[in-house]
Formats: C-alpha cells, sequence, structure tokens
DNA sequence: AGTTTTACGTACCACTGGTATGTTAAACGA
DNA sequence: TCGTTTAACATACCAGTGGTACGTAAAACT
C-alpha cells in the first residue's frame, strides 16, 4: 500500500468496484454506504472520489458492467441456438440466457431493482435501450422477418417480451408452488409461439 | 393552526398525505425529503412523526392507496367489459385500464420504479401479490377455467402478462415512432390471443 | 377540576454523500 | 540529476438527511 504504481492504482479501482458490485447486491444501492464499501475494498473515501466522479457513477459502472456480461452472454447462446428447422430456436435460447440472468441476485437487485431508480426514468430507459433490449428486439425482429409477426409490431412486442422475462426472473427467487426454471420458461415460449 | 381537534389531526395527516404523493411523484422517493414534505404540507417534521412511523411507511402509504385506485378501476373495467361472445373482452378491458395507469407519471415513479427499491424484494412482493397482481391473476385464471390455457400455468402467465403491461406502460413515456398506446395495446392483445 | 392523552413544534443526534485540503511518491522535462 | 508537475491517495470537514427526545398547549376524559 505504499507503492503508487499505475499497476497499483488499478488494482485500488478494481478493489472498490468489486467491493461496490458485491454491497450494492447485498444491502442494494442505499443500504451500501460509501464508507462501508471504502472499508470492504480496504482503502479511504479519498481513493473512491479519486477513481469515481460520485456514487451514482460507481454505480452506473457496476450496473453496465452486469448488462454488458448478460449480453454478451445471451447474444452468444443465441447465436448457438440457430436451427434451420425452428426459427424460434435462436430466440428462446438467448432468452432462457437472458432468464437465468434475471433470476440472479445480483441482477435483480442490481439492474431490475435499483437501476430504475438511481438513474432517473430518462437515463435508465437510454441505458436500458442498448444494452439490456437491443437483443430481444434483435431476436423479435428476426422472427418478423421470417413472417412470424408484423414488422410494425416489433418494438412494442420487445419491450413487452423483454419486461415478460424480468417478471418471470422476479417470480422465480420466490417459493411458491408450481413455480419453477421450467413453468417459467414453458409459459413464456407459448406466449411467444401463439403470436402469429 | 391553533386549533388541535381530532378533525384537525386528520386534516394535517391529509395534507402531509397529499404532499408526499405529489412530491414522491415530481422528485423520487429519494429526492423528496421529509423537510420537503413538511414544507409542502404546511407543517413540521414532529407532525409527520406523529401520524407516520417512517418516511418508509408513509410511502408505502401512498403506494398502497394508488394500488388500490388502480385494483379498483381495473376490477370495475373488467366486469363491465364482460362479453358472451368473446371470453377475452373482461380480460381486455381491465388490463387496458390497468395499461393506462402504468403510463402515468404518478404510477410509473412511486410503483414502478420506487416501489420496489424502498421495499426490499420480499415485501415488493408480499404487498405487489395482493394489489398489484391479483386482478391480473384473476384474468388469466378465467381464461384458463374456460380452457384457453392450462391450469398450471396460470402465475407464471401472469406475472409475465403484468409485467409486459408495465414496460408497455414505460414505453408510452418515451416519444419513439410507432410506439402509441394503440399499437401497444394491440400487440398485448395478440400475445394474449395466441395462447391456447 | 384535575389528570391524561392527543397533536403537534423544536432542538438535537448520528450518519450520509461530497468537497477541500493535505501528503507522498512516481513520472517527466531540462 | 534535479526540480517540477502530477497521479494516487488519506484526512478533515461540511451541509443535509432521516429519526429521536423533549417540550407544550389544547382537547378529552374521569
Amino acid at each position: 500500500m505504499v507503492k503508487r504504481t499505475s499497476e497499483q492504482a488499478e488494482e485500488t479501482r478494481r478493489a472498490i468496484f468489486d467491493a461496490a458490485r458485491q454491497l450494492f447486491e447485498t444491502e442494494g444501492y442505499s443500504g451500501a454506504s460509501i464508507a462501508s464499501i471504502v472499508a470492504a475494498a480496504g482503502t479511504t473515501k479519498g481513493a473512491l472520489f479519486h477513481h469515481f466522479a460520485s456514487k451514482e457513477a460507481l454505480f452506473l459502472e457496476v450496473w453496465k458492467s452486469l448488462q454488458l456480461q448478460m449480453d454478451t452472454d445471451a447474444r452468444a447462446a443465441a447465436a448457438a441456438g440457430r436451427s434451420k428447422e425452428d426459427p424460434y430456436a435462436a430466440m428462446l435460447a438467448g432468452t432462457r440466457v437472458y432468464f437465468k440472468w434475471a433470476a440472479t441476485p445480483a441482477y435483480q437487485q442490481i439492474v431490475l431493482i435499483d437501476g430504475r431508480a438511481v438513474m432517473g426514468l430518462a437515463r435508465w430507459q437510454e441505458n436500458d435501450d442498448r444494452l439490456g433490449r437491443s437483443n430481444v428486439e434483435q431476436g423479435v425482429r428476426y422472427l418478423a422477418r421470417r413472417g412470424m409477426i408484423s414488422e410494425e409490431g416489433v418494438v412494442p412486442l420487445s419491450v413487452m417480451l423483454l419486461n415478460a422475462l424480468n417478471g418471470a426472473g422476479f417470480a422465480l427467487t420466490r417459493k411458491d408452488p408450481g413455480i419453477t426454471e421450467e413453468t417459467l420458461f414453458a409459459a413464456f415460449e407459448k406466449l411467444l409461439r401463439g403470436l402469429r
């Protein structure tokens, strides 16, 4: 902790980021105080405000990181799941992966719960467009090209389907009887295939 | 302000409640400070903490009030929209009303955005079950009895459809081309009728 | 008439995110 | 190589936050 090289700097920045991501998940945004974050990271407020403009900026970075991971993960699964026989296969593979993410505590607390409240409505939609909605919309657009749904309904449908998946993720965390990953995904598939 | 009758008490309580509802909508939960609320209500913190246990309790009351209004509104519309010919008619009428609510700034900010963040995940689901989800679930259950969908898929479907409507409400507040109340509702109707 | 209780108002508290100000070592230019 | 700048923090402090303790005066009750 005596050395002040740029390598060390990256390391402390990462320590703060990791501690923040952990505490944002377990304590929520408002529950994770800056004091608790720097304590967990083994540094001080000075370091945090040197590397991040504000608590909100730090949160936004964590948010983006999570969304990016989910996005690449889902895209890869969709690409791998393409099938000549079933035009729905790619999208279903992608949504299944997204579904997994939507069921994790980190994604729920940081992206689905606190994200909207911390950034305003405007900034949330703006960011969510590029990272959250894009892959679903791409899938729906693909279905539209195949003639499964009408072109003009792509955007509304994408929004609804994405939110439907979010809700499914939430539902998974409860222990209601009859709510499992399989029944939820089956319901979504039925919903999707019912189109057209 | 000199009289201290129980009538006056109810009035100040109401003034605080109204000011809180207004500020929670325009400034968000964290943006609406207790100081600003009591200033808008023309009273002091003493009065607020006499009538409400905490800021969170005050918010919860506002939240419940909104949800209750929406719920009764949607239920009435669903009951009025019943039709012998179309088994979907009642639910579509109810969801159309819910859809209107989901597009209002108050419902978005207080119920859909801040609600989840302020109460924890557990308390949010618990409360949302009774007031938010119930009418959609009732509609879906009705469709299940009519044989339109399978009984076991009721709960997952309800969750997804409700969240789909929430997303639609959000989407309405933006001015994306092609997103109107009609196209959104049409997409939802297609989604719903595609089941079976 | 005296006592209790309701309905506040005021003063204060610990804690919050954020800032201003050190301080120390690395990087850099001459 | 040596002075200067700058990056990387640490520390002290600040206004504002939700919440509490306490005071007080009027109403309600006995």
